[in-house]
DNA sequence: CTTTATTCCTACTAAACCAATAGAGATAAT
DNA sequence: ATTATCTCTATTGGTTTAGTAGGAATAAAG
């Protein structure tokens, strides 16, 4: 399950992606705009801006803005970010590997096996879309997404 | 994330299909053998048992076995009874749809629209392969069974 | 009919995690 | 100096996870 974290961020980066590039956004414009809490989604920016998806300004007439084009920018590299590794078990991990303590044998083992390609069939869908493929002002034909994949 | 639980029932699950038909298997030997906790394990086939997956006797000799044919129970069936969706967001399942309270329009919601192409990514590894393909005993080939699917 | 092995069921708990809030500090524009 | 904004730390209430404990029901075996 995504998290509320994640799919506030997502939400949020969806709104940042949809701005003439460079213009700066605020936290509660982003908030009051897509209906998130405030503080909340001053932490999950302040998160992005630590992992280097965002920019941030401080102080008046600052905000936030991508730091980088929105079609460098997938929802798993977000999603990541904010609720972890994508694989449903870490032993299928790419990124964050870690071995089971329970498994007898991980070469044979049916669940690792079957959570492997689970994790792909998830990061052929989220890695291969970004930001720019979705949004409002650059949007691009899912299936042909799909296809170029 | 799969929790411990759909982990240890998939683990069982697993296990149960090995045996030869109508065998009856006791709990404590399946929590030995997987390493799992043993009254933990306990409810989890208990539950297993309601939503008709295994079959258990009472008393001594007593055990569990499969309900039905190995072939025909998947990874996606356990995983949802224990877990619940696959969907990563409500909003995005097949099996137990829920609309987001904070969405402004639903049909053109991007986050939506990944969310229900990862769910079918998801689906499509875990809705078609069953303990069939993956078990000991009756062994298919990976490829292949994708490609039937 | 008693003993024993087993599943069935309810209740409880400790720890972790999630979703959010509070409040003060740092910084930049006006 | 004032004000708007991001930055940071701490705290909190609620929920979920991963179990544990203990007994009730049932069935086989002696």
């Amino acid at each position: 399950m995504l998290s509320k974290k994640a799919k506030y961020a997502l939400k949020a980066m969806l709104m940042l992606a949809e701005q003439p590039e460079g213009l700066l956004i605020q936290a509660p414009d982003i908030a009051d705009r897509q209906k998130v809490p405030g503080k909340f989604l001053e932490a999950i920016l302040l998160d992005l801006k630590r992992r280097g998806l965002v920019h941030s300004q401080r102080g008046k007439q600052g905000g936030y803005c991508l730091a980088k084009p929105a079609d460098r920018i997938t929802f798993g590299e977000i999603i990541r970010i904010m609720d972890g590794p994508l694989a449903p078990i870490p032993c299928a991990s790419m990124t964050s590997y870690r071995r089971c303590a329970d498994c007898r044998d991980e070469a044979a083992c049916a669940i690792r096996q079957v959570m492997l390609r689970t994790r792909d069939a998830m990061a052929s869908v989220l890695d291969h879309v970004s930001l720019a493929d979705v949004s409002a002002g650059t949007h691009r034909d899912l299936v042909s997404t799909a296809l170029a994949g």
